[in-house]
DNA sequence: ACTTTGCAGTGTAAAAATTACACAAAATAG
DNA sequence: CTATTTTGTGTAATTTTTACACTGCAAAGT
């Protein structure tokens, strides 16, 4: 039955949310994608998403969608951009709403749901469906943005992370190189890392303190009106 | 008649655009408020906006809006978020896609139109309708931001400015306060201002200069990738 | 057990940017 | 002509940023 039963005054657009899932393997930003499994664009790679329900918000929508595809939830999510051209979508006129992620790539399965989805690295990534490689340019140029004023960087993060994951997040991020010691001093001077007792034994070279991220600090440090330089 | 013609076998909300107008009277950040002629929050103020045409990308409804409550044409604008509160609106569900403007105030005449508008200072906005106080609040951050990476100021200034002015203006917006002479130093180090022949006169006290924005040398900034630090 | 290899930890000196700060000149009002 | 207000301008102290090289640890190979 294709039967019409919503029915108003004024034509509507359909709005859907769509979620731009970043990870960090420890070397690269990556993005997390799902294979079409349906016209239009069959086969194209593109970012989850789908429509919102009326009774939730965007974000609720985003975060739903998020787990129906990946199984996480309260996920670090943060809207972008809202993407409206009248023909985007070739069937009928839908708005969507677009959100990135922040996750820990650890805690991600990639691939072995009913719909194929894999992680894909930046540089690596094919050409999408929609517009949605309007939206993956847009949404790491938010990114971008983001990390000059809030350490979202800490979410792609394990709990216990490197001072050199955590400069190679950076550089990923910004695509730009750092001095290893400038670095390492930089962040520290911030006062927002734990350094803990524990390092990265086995390793197969020289250990290295692990860190984690102190919220408190961060909390205070943004009371007092705080503004993270990077 | 209330024929609902419109019809989907899915439920869509109804979605608008809706405007902060920002101006600068050469000592305060303004908005631009029209005050609402009908339920629901009849009498109250609100940012002008209005529902989406079919037809249209959401930026060209928030521009077609714009010259129909102030007859600006090709004003800046800024998409900064959607608003998406399932009961924002108590007559249906309403999700409206929040744009800022950054306008010369002098262009714009206040309050003589069918509806009445009306500037006000930030720290003298009324209550405002539907979700529309905490609309402004994320205009506010989001300028906030944008200002430490585009010269977006000078959308507010006129043409032809002084330097006081200038400084008044990104006190306002930060909500901070300069030193005159590290803010100048500051300024015409970034190579952006061209300073005009002209003065201020007449004046009541010293005569001023004038300065312009230069697109050209700050287009030339931008791709050597400079990065405006305020 | 000794050597090699690769990565991690660390400090200092030079350069650049930021801050703090004061006086003289222009214009008007009285 | 005096008082008042606002503008233009420079320098020294401090802080931040940058550039840069050696030593220690652990494992793997000999």
């Amino acid at each position: 039955m294709d039967e019409k039963k919503f029915c108003y005054k004024y034509p509507h657009p359909a709005v859907t949310t769509d979620c731009v899932i970043f990870g960090f393997d420890g070397t690269r930003l990556q993005v997390l994608l799902v294979q079409r499994g349906i016209e239009p664009y069959k086969g194209r790679w593109a970012f989850p998403g789908g429509f919102l329900k009326m009774d939730e918000s965007c974000e609720q929508g985003a975060l739903r969608e998020l787990q129906e595809e990946t199984g996480l939830t309260g996920a670090y999510i943060e809207q972008f951009h809202a993407f409206s051209d009248p023909n985007r979508d070739p069937r009928e006129r839908v708005i969507t709403i677009a959100y990135y992620a922040l996750v820990k790539i650890q805690q991600v399965q990639g691939g072995d749901d009913a719909d194929r989805a894999d992680w894909f690295a930046l540089d690596e990534v094919p050409p999408l469906a929609f517009d949605h490689d309007m939206i993956l340019r847009e949404a790491l140029k938010r990114l971008r943005e983001r990390i000059h004023f809030e350490p979202v960087g800490f979410e792609l993060l394990p709990e216990k992370f490197t001072m050199k994951q955590l400069q190679n997040l950076y550089e990923a991020i910004l695509d730009v190189r750092f001095d290893r010691r400038n670095f390492t001093k930089k962040m520290l001077h911030f006062n927002i890392l734990t350094q803990l007792d524990e390092t990265t034994r086995p390793t197969p070279k020289r250990e290295a303190f692990l860190y984690s991220f102190n919220q408190e600090s961060y909390n205070e440090l943004k009371q007092k009106g705080f503004r993270l330089e990077f």
